[in-house]
DNA sequence: AGTGAAAGTACAGCTGA
DNA sequence: TCAGCTGTACTTTCACT
C-alpha cells in the first residue's frame, strides 16, 4: 500500500503539514507551488498510503496540570517474545505511559511517562510498573527541563540526502 | 497570560483536537455540545493562551526513509548553567536530534534521534556529538521496535483527577 | 469553473455575579 | 447592572466535483 515513491512536491507537502497541520488546502497549494485541487488529491493520497498517519494538536502538558515527565528504563527477567509482547500490551493500557520503545543493549525498554505530580507517578511506579510480572529492574529519570521537542522528522536532511544520491 | 482555568468544554476541545487536529470546527462543536461560533472562539482563545502550541501532521518516519531511531544518554564534564545551555543550543541545531531533555541522576541529558540509516547516525555520533566540547560520555541505545507512541497527555487521567478533587 | 459547506463576523439574547 | 458567554443570521472563503 505504501510503496509509491514521493516527488519533491509530495515531500514539501509533508514538511508543511508537519509544521502546521491545520493549514488550509489553498495556503498549502500556494506554498508548494501548485493549484488547490491537485494539492488536495496529493494530500488524500498521502493519507491513504500511510505517509500521513494523523493530525494532532500539540497541547501544553504543564499548563494542563501534568507537571512531571519521567523516562523509565525497564529490564525484564525473560526476553522471550511472548513476554516482550505481554509487557508492551501492558504499556499500551497505562495512560501515563505515552511512549514505549524496545531497545538493544542492557535495558529492554524505555518508557516516556507523564504525570500530574511526583506522588501520582510514584504510585504508578510502585503500584503498576514494579508489580508487573517479569519486570526485573526499573530505573527512572525525572526530566528537569526540556530543551528541544520537535515533532516528526527533519525534512531538510531528507532533501540533502536525495540531492547527493542523484 | 496562560492562567485562565479551563471548563469541561475546553478540556473536551483539547482532547478532541489532540486526537484529530484537522477536525472541522462544526464537527468539533457538535462533539463538545455547543454551536460552531463559540466553539471557534474557544479554540482561538486556547491557542492564544498557549494551551494549544501548534498542529502537526504525524508522518511515517520509516516510510520516509528514516529507518533508525536512537536514544542517547549524554553526560557532561561540567554541569555549570552556561555549559548546560551551550549543550542544549547545540542540540537545537542538530536536525537529527528531535528531542533533548535534561535529567536528574547519573546522566545529564537524554536525546531522541532519528537517522536514515545506522551509518549516518554513526557519523553524527562520532563527527558531531562526541566531538562537542564538554561531552564526557555518550551511551546510545537503538530502538528495535516501537510499542507505543501516543501524542500529548491522557485527558481521561485529567478528568478522573478533577472529579476526585471536587 | 461552479456548487455546497465550512470558517469567520456582527449582533442580539441569555445567564450568573 | 454589568460582564461574559451563547446562539442566530450573514458574508467570505474553502473544499470538492
Amino acid at each position: 500500500m505504501a510503496g509509491t515513491r514521493l516527488d519533491p512536491i509530495d515531500r514539501k507537502i509533508l514538511a508543511e503539514l508537519q509544521a502546521d497541520g491545520r493549514m488550509t488546502n489553498v495556503e498549502l497549494a500556494k506554498r508548494v507551488g501548485i493549484s488547490a485541487p491537485p494539492c488536495l488529491r496529493r494530500v488524500r493520497t498521502l493519507e491513504e498510503q500511510g505517509y500521513i498517519k494523523g493530525y494532532h494538536a500539540e497541547v501544553d502538558a504543564r499548563e494542563l496540570g501534568f507537571e512531571v515527565q519521567v523516562f523509565a528504563m525497564v529490564g525484564l527477567a525473560s526476553q522471550a517474545e511472548v513476554d516482550l509482547s505481554a509487557f508492551e500490551a501492558k504499556c499500551r493500557e497505562w495512560p501515563l505511559v505515552r511512549e514505549c520503545h524496545m531497545l538493544n543493549g542492557e535495558v529492554d525498554f524505555i518508557l516516556k511517562c507523564v504525570a500530574p505530580d511526583l506522588s501520582s507517578f510514584q504510585s504508578f511506579l510502585t503500584g503498576d510498573l514494579l508489580t508487573t510480572p517479569n519486570v526485573a529492574s526499573v530505573k527512572t529519570s525525572l526530566v528537569i527541563r526540556g530543551a528541544k521537542d520537535e515533532p516528526g522528522v527533519p525534512f531538510d536532511v531528507l532533501e540533502q540526502r536525495l540531492e547527493t544520491q542523484a
